[in-house]
DNA sequence: AGCACGCCGACT
DNA sequence: GTCGGCGTGCTC
């Protein structure tokens, strides 16, 4: 029976507050005072709705508490181990919990209405099936129309909401949403007091009209008018006639009143694949991912194959495994752009079952998509990292495709790793956990060799394609000419190329026309003025820009510094730039440009993958994105502009992450019957990461990154967590900079380094300066963190951020 | 993040 | 005199 003692909740509210806020459960709220229910309160002089995350007794000191005004659910409308993840995320991040809801949810606070009911004057057919629908049918007959939480507090029952569920079901009652966005009304009908002889008597000689009626005396509940038209293949007109005749009546009903978490959505098309046969190695694969699923056991797994073995079968399979036991699965790729492809296959398998979660989706859509997933409708989501939010009632098996890749790292606040958490979810919804990749990091490496996953290989290509040709060219022997970029035998490959009638791709991780604009008369860099960057030319827009901060400048005539007319001068290639080159070196061949900006969408991106796949394209030439998932059956060929690129500046793994990213790119070339061949530029072809590539030899690669990090304790050996310190002067940066780094832990096998200034010391004109914090892997840094930011007072205007496990060091 | 309070300048 | 600029500080 109900405490005694004082009650209080935890609340987590829409606002950046680092803690939820502490407030008194009045006696005769606490029946309802659960973990993830929606309260209503008061702070300061607004009113707001929060998340209760912990009901407890414990008092807080010297702190006047105030009252919850009001709890809005029987049940926590989002799913336990969401719920969990989501304190998780704070804790572990050092993130505000209202953040990290706010990330969660498609929008503010709350999302979904607040629930009344009332009776229906259609129950007169449907008597109270037991105590506790009499029950309610009495209160709610007393009071009229009440809220959900309040008739609780009336009838005290354990479960209130079958119960609910079970009479809305009926028709017996209806509910509407006070928060018009999420209502959804339905039209039904139901059949009139009087007896199924009278009825059909009435209905005449119609003989759609009896089948109407006939359907809905055996239904024993109303239905809307779609359900009865479908059924009876009749027009609403059928349905009209027996309305004005007093057959049927017509009233509204909220569509579902609670969470209804076991019905399945029958519609859609669906078409098992059972045309593909799984090679031995895939159907192994999919029988141990299946067991797990089954045993609910948690254990990663690390699906480890190279492009094209066929992991995306593997797990998809595994999807329909989930959805076969009516569970859930999230699928989760790195990019926005990635979606279109994978939804196509993904759509074809799950029909309506699928919903996709991406940032292009308008509020609208975005809410509905995710009102589908919530009430159990769509089991299948795909989505990049924040679809890992999704709130999946029974989550079976959690898919990080592309587990290396960086994009998995939120680079704000909350800034969390979606890998990462991935398993957490997994671990706390039972679910099981899939990371997929051709060329794992080094963390989940580690892992299997710890013991903690469990790695499956597919070692086979598909359909027997040879791995392609890698090829080094060492630009200090085969320079291009003069103004370009591109070495005589990559020229003379792509020509082959096209002359077989087969694709060609240039790679080249860089935006724009040239990152850098000098002056040749007086050797002045244009730079961005809020940033320590080089605004980046983009020759078509005639604009410099400055990739951190969107800075945008015409091109300038003159040199601004020493008044120099033409003496501005593009240095180093951009896509735009090699383009350029590809013009005139290929004046017939058909190109296209894939980057960021000009891909702007996931339909721009799917489109551009057609146009490949038919071969309405000869040459390729983009950035990061087509190194990521795409199948091209035709490409032959690929060219690396710069394989040095992404090892300059050289953090912690700018190694391992040129290695992934050159390879997968390589991964690109020669799918179908024709080998494919690899070209990369490089001044340094005896470098580890060249030679690496060269040989194919990923693995001994990676044991030599490992060596060189165990010593120090490096990720994935140790734990890094950045702080990060920026201000309007780079004396208050310093400043406070230094006082974080005076009260830094230490300790056994911790290690502070810095404070530094930041690599980019000025962003949009904020002076940046860092501290590293190395700890052992069995130290947790939250507390040392968590600490050191309460033992240091900063002054006005300047802000400390960290970052755990951090992913850039910029 | 709101939202107030508060302490200064330009108006009816 | 007061209307309102946004700097500063707090919210259980």
């Amino acid at each position: 029976m109900a405490e005694l003692r004082p009650l209080f909740a935890d609340i987590a509210l829409p606002v950046p507050l680092p803690d939820p806020l502490t407030y008194e459960v009045p006696p005769n709220l606490a029946p309802l005072a659960r973990e993830g229910v929606r309260a209503r309160v008061r702070m300061g002089k607004r009113k707001l709705v929060g998340i209760v995350v912990r009901v407890h007794s414990d008092r807080p000191e010297g702190m006047n508490l105030r009252p919850i005004d009001e709890i809005l659910d029987v049940e926590p409308p989002l799913p336990a181990d969401l719920l969990e993840l989501a304190q998780f995320t704070a804790g572990y991040y050092l993130a505000p919990v209202g953040e990290v809801f706010r990330t969660m949810l498609p929008s503010d606070l709350p999302p979904w209405g607040d629930r009344k009911v009332w009776l229906t004057d259609a129950g007169a057919l449907s008597p109270p099936r037991g105590e506790d629908e009499a029950k309610v049918i009495d209160a709610l007959r007393e009071v009229g129309k009440i809220s959900v939480g309040e008739l609780q507090l009336k009838v005290g029952l354990q479960d209130l909401s079958s119960v609910l569920a079970s009479l809305s079901e009926r028709g017996r009652i209806a509910g509407e949403e006070r928060n018009p966005r999420s209502a959804r009304y339905v039209a039904a009908v139901e059949l009139a007091p009087g007896g199924l002889a009278t009825h059909l008597a009435a209905a005449g000689r119609s003989a759609q009209g009896k089948a109407v009626i006939e359907l809905l005396a055996a239904l024993g509940r109303p239905a809307t008018t779609a359900e009865v038209t479908a059924a009876v293949e009749c027009t609403p007109a059928v349905v009209r006639r027996l309305i004005s005749l007093g057959i049927l009546r017509q009233f509204t009903q909220v569509e579902r009143l609670t969470l209804d978490r076991h019905r399945l959505a029958p519609r859609g098309e669906r078409q098992a694949d059972t045309a593909i046969v799984l090679r031995p190695d895939q159907a192994d694969a999919l029988d141990r991912l299946t067991g797990v699923i089954e045993r609910r056991e948690f254990k990663p797994i690390l699906l480890q194959g190279m492009t094209g073995s066929g992991k995306t079968e593997v797990y998809l399979r595994a999807a329909e495994v989930a959805l076969a036991l009516g569970r859930a699965t999230i699928l989760l790729v790195p990019e926005i752009a990635l979606v279109p492809a994978l939804a196509r296959e993904a759509e074809r398998r799950f029909g309506e079952q699928l919903a996709i979660l991406h940032s292009g989706l308008g509020t609208g859509e975005r809410q509905q998509e995710w009102e589908r997933i919530r009430r159990g409708e769509a089991r299948v989501v795909l989505g990049p990292r924040s679809a890992l939010f999704a709130p999946v009632p029974d989550l079976a098996l959690i898919v990080v495709d592309e587990e290396q890749d960086t994009s998995y790292k939120q680079e704000v606040s909350p800034r969390y790793h979606a890998r990462d958490l991935a398993l957490v979810r997994a671990r706390s919804a039972g679910a099981a956990a899939l990371l997929v990749s051709a060329t794992p990091s080094l963390e989940s490496i580690a892992n299997v060799e710890a013991g903690r996953y469990r790695r499956l290989h597919l070692p086979a290509r598909h359909g027997g394609a040879a791995l392609p040709d890698v090829r080094l060219l060492d630009l200090r022997e085969t320079p291009p000419e003069r103004g370009r970029f591109l070495a005589p035998p990559l020229v003379e490959a792509i020509r082959a190329t096209f002359a077989r009638g087969e694709q060609a791709m240039l790679f080249l991780n860089r935006r724009g026309y040239a990152p850098l604009t000098l002056c040749r008369a007086c050797g002045h860099r244009m730079q961005c003025p809020n940033c320590t960057a080089w605004l980046v030319e983009h020759r078509a827009r005639r604009i410099l820009q400055c990739h951190h901060c969107g800075h945008t400048i015409p091109i300038p005539a003159a040199c601004p510094e020493c008044g120099a007319a033409h003496s501005l001068t593009p240095v180093g290639p951009g896509v735009e730039r090699i383009t350029e080159e590809a013009v005139a070196l290929f004046p017939d061949a058909r190109l296209l440009v894939m980057a960021s900006d000009t891909l702007t969408g996931p339909q721009a991106a799917a489109d551009a993958a057609h146009a490949i796949e038919d071969r309405r394209v000869d040459l390729i030439i983009g950035t990061q994105i087509v190194a990521k998932g795409w199948h091209f059956p035709h490409l032959t060929l690929v060219g690396v502009v710069d394989a040095d690129l992404g090892l300059a500046g050289g953090d912690l793994r700018a190694a391992e992450r040129t290695v992934q990213l050159l390879h997968q790119v390589a991964g690109r070339a020669g799918r179908a019957a024709a080998p494919g061949i690899v070209m990369l530029q490089t001044f340094s072809p005896e470098h580890k990461v060249m030679q690496a590539l060269l040989g194919g030899d990923l693995e001994t690669f990676r044991d030599n990154e490992a060596a060189e990090r165990r010593p120090g304790h490096w990720p994935p050996f140790g734990r890094l967590a950045a702080v990060i310190v920026s201000a309007d002067s780079a004396e208050a940066a310093d400043i406070a900079a230094r006082d974080l780094g005076r009260a830094a832990p230490s300790g056994d096998g911790i290690v502070v380094l810095g404070p530094a200034p930041a690599p980019l010391s000025i962003l949009r004109g904020r002076h940046r300066r860092r501290l590293l914090l190395r700890t052992r892997r069995e130290v947790a840094v939250q507390p040392l963190l968590r600490a050191l930011l309460a033992g240091v007072k900063v002054a006005r205007g300047v802000r400390v951020d960290v970052d755990v496990d951090p992913v850039s060091f910029l």
